[in-house]
Formats: structure tokens, sequence, C-alpha cells
DNA sequence: ACAAAAGTGTTGTTACTACACCCATGG
DNA sequence: CCATGGGTGTAGTAACAACACTTTTGT
């Protein structure tokens, strides 16, 4: 951005994108590469930036195009990564993305790409595990601080369903009417007023609940200290 | 990083710095453009990104050779952005970092560089005025769930000290107690054992603390959940 | 009637906050 | 000895977690 005159070297701007979603187990949506480098391993989605793009807009795209993502409910930047290269090579600034994808959402998706759990992730191309992890952990952060679930969850849903996609994330298992006592206080949930029928099984049927936005909202801005003002605010 | 053949637009990657420290209040380091655009307003330090250098590599290089920033505590890569740029424009890849220098590391500043309360800004070059807002918002945050204060802070000081650079981030009024309390709960702090000497009004003398880790440690990991594992568990 | 699933009420516990009180120093 | 600044102890309160109990369904 200080604009002088000087020459400078120049790079290919490339995002990729770690899209996530829950089904039984937390998900990640991956691509098999044809051609060498690391044919045959795993890679996640993304691609080139046009001249004069957004990045946020070049993650879109290429979910859509790449991968037929239509259904990305958030799409948030990580970090970005300038990689070492050689005399010869290509020098690439990657941007990294988390994107969450709503349960019911789903995409058609072209031959050589499919979803695969996190926790048995196959060969990944480029050591792009971190990435997975580093996108995993950011998620599991929101959702203790943030209405970040709804970008994983359908319109209306139970408890139930809430605490199994939380559980999933965060890797313990998580009490659904705690959850929803929490979530109701800070104004995240609302309850519809609708009742889903009983399974099978009979038992009583689960009230649904939708979330109050559907886009990120802090829920609990500043965790540690509530006002900490103290007898000092006296003086 | 999906390394096909096919050729790609060019750019030029670039970092800025949003360079913050406490004395009275919260300052960001800004220099004063000569040239056009923008000619006599303020911008972040910053510049061109060398061919396969780390981008937190250039930020560091940039702060130590444009405003003789040596004692930068912590860096942090904040976001990056693509500008929208005409045919004949350059085409710039922004990655924007936040910087924090402790108190007492006093770096000799070029003559057209200096310090500027952040509540009370020139004019800024490029609307970075935004960059400055979310380098704040993200130390803000930072400072209630880990020790990012010792950033910001001499190796020893007063809980006194400590609160008021709370304070001047926070804006709010902090209590030296209760924050003494939380952070050495917290494993975060601990006491030297060592004292201050009274003012010259007198005053019963300070305890003197340090940060028990000198890197960034998330001190209080899950804010809103502690287990909520619940009854469930049980089963 | 009984099992299964879900929601409600109540209690225990933790930890942040406030405040009254005590300690140490300089003038 | 008193004002000033700093630390300690303790009580109030909010919120999370656990658990017993009730509600509502299917078989």
């Amino acid at each position: 951005m200080p604009v002088t005159t000087q020459r400078s070297e120049q790079a290919s701007p490339v995002v990729n994108c770690v899209v996530l979603r829950v089904t039984s187990g937390l998900e990640v949506l991956l691509w098999q590469r044809r051609k060498a480098p690391e044919a045959g391993a795993w890679a996640l989605p993304g691609g080139f930036v046009d001249r004069g793009e957004p990045l946020e807009a070049a993650a879109r795209r290429h979910l859509l195009e790449k991968v037929g993502v239509a259904g990305v409910a958030h799409l948030e930047q990580l970090n970005t990564t300038s990689n070492a290269c050689g005399p010869g090579d290509a020098w690439l600034i990657d941007t990294l993305y988390l994107a969450l994808v709503p349960q019911g959402s789903e995409p058609r998706l072209p031959p050589d790409t499919s979803w695969h759990p996190v926790q048995e992730l196959p060969p990944v191309a480029f050591g792009h595990e971190s990435a997975i992890g580093l996108a995993h952990q950011r998620l599991s952060g929101k959702l203790s601080y943030s209405n970040a679930a709804f970008a994983l969850m359908p319109e209306r849903f139970t408890l139930r369903e809430l605490a199994d996609v939380y559980a999933a994330v965060l890797g313990t298992r998580v009490a659904p009417t705690h959850l929803g006592r929490v979530l109701t206080r800070d104004g995240v949930l609302e309850a519809t007023g609708e009742q889903r029928s009983a399974g099978r099984n009979g038992g009583r049927p689960a009230d649904e609940y939708a979330f109050q936005h559907e886009e990120l909202v802090i829920s609990r801005p500043l965790a540690a200290f509530r006002t900490l003002v103290g007898p000092a605010a006296r003086r």
C-alpha cells in the first residue's frame, strides 16, 4: 500500500478453502488430485484469484465452479502464507478460508470430490493437514463465544440435534439441556413453538428451535471480565 | 496451491503493520507520506514482500528498516485483502499485521515517523482507520483470554501499572486487585517477591509481578462451557 | 403399563465482584 | 500521626453443572 514507484516481485495469489460440515461427525470437503505433484493425494478446493478480485469472492467462485458448493452459510478468512520458492518455481500467496455448510444442504459434488471425516483423513496434499487443524480449532472457539453453529444447522432443529453437532466439533459429550439454557439466555436461540413428532421408539416430542440471527454474532464479547471496574471507579 | 500449469495473473504482495503500544494511552505508529498519493496523510509502516519471503519476516524487516522498531514482542497476522484495481493500476495483495511493543522499549524513530493516540488519529491514508480499529478489537479480545499483555509491559511491573494498560486498551476502568487475582489464578502472573519503593506521596510499596510466559498463551480456552457433559455422560 | 425421549425445578459449587478493613510508607 | 497508595479477607451474586422428577409419546 505504500505505492512507491519502485518495481516489486510478482506473485500468484491463490485461495484455499477448508469446507466443514457435520453429519454423524465433522467432515471436510476434499478432491483427489490426478496430476503431479502429489498425484493421488487429497487437496483442499481452491485456485487462483483473478486480477482485482476480492479474496472472498474468489473463494466463493472456486467453491461453486470447482466443487459445486453453493450453500456456504459462513465464510471466514483464516490466514495467509507466502511459500518459499526457488528461482524457477512459482511464488504463491496462499490465503486460507474456513467455510461452513449446513446440514440439509446437499451439494452435488463432482466425481473426484467427497467428504472425509476430520478424525480419519486420507493422505492430504501439500501438508494441508495443519490447515484443516487450524480451521477446526477456530470453529471450536467460535462455537463457545458466538452463534457460529447456525452455519452448521438446518433452519429448525431440536436441542438434541444441536448438542450432537457441538459434540462432533468439540469432541466432548454435550448436554442438550445445558446448551439450550445457555444459548437461550445469551439470546442466540429461540423456540419456534413447533414440536417434532416422536421417534419410532416413542418418547416425548422435542421442541423445535431456530437461531435468532443467520449471520455471525458474538454472543459473549469479553469472556473473562464482566465489568472489573471495582472500587476505583468511585473516585 | 493447486499447481496447475495454467497461467495466472500476477500481484505484488505487501504487508502493513499496526504497531501498538501503551504509554499514557493506546498509541499507534504512523509515518507521514511526502509523495502522492495521499501526500501529507499518515500511513501504516509496511512495504513489499520479497520473492519467497515469509510474510512475518517481511513485516519484521520493514519495521526494522523503515521505522527502526526492533523490540516487537508479539506479531500476529490479522487479515489479507486483494484491492480492486483498474487495467493500468498495480494489483496489491495486502496482509495486515498487529505488532505490540512493550513499555520501556523506546525505538529510535526516523523524523517522519511518530506515535499517535488511537483515540485521536490524524488523517490516515488509504482508509486504514479500519485496519487500526481491527487491530484494536483483536487486542482487546486477546487481553481477556490470553496473556497478550506481556507484549505491552516491561519485564516487571505492579498490578496498578498492569491495570492501567488494560484500561487504556479496553476503555474501561480496571481494578488492579481483581485483575491480579484473576490472572494469578489462571497462572498468567507470578509475584517476583520484589517490591517497588513508594512514590513521593508515600503509600505502601507495591508488589512486583512478572508474566510466567513471554510468548502468547491462551489462558482460558473455551470461555462458555466448562465441561457440559451433563447426565448424558453416564449412559 | 412400561420404556424411551425430552423438558423442568432445585441444589450445589465455582468464581467474579464489591466492599470494608488492614498494612506500609513519606511528609 | 495522617494522608496516600496498596494488599487482604469476606460476603454477595450470577451462572454453570448435576440430578431428581415430571411430561409426553409409542408399543
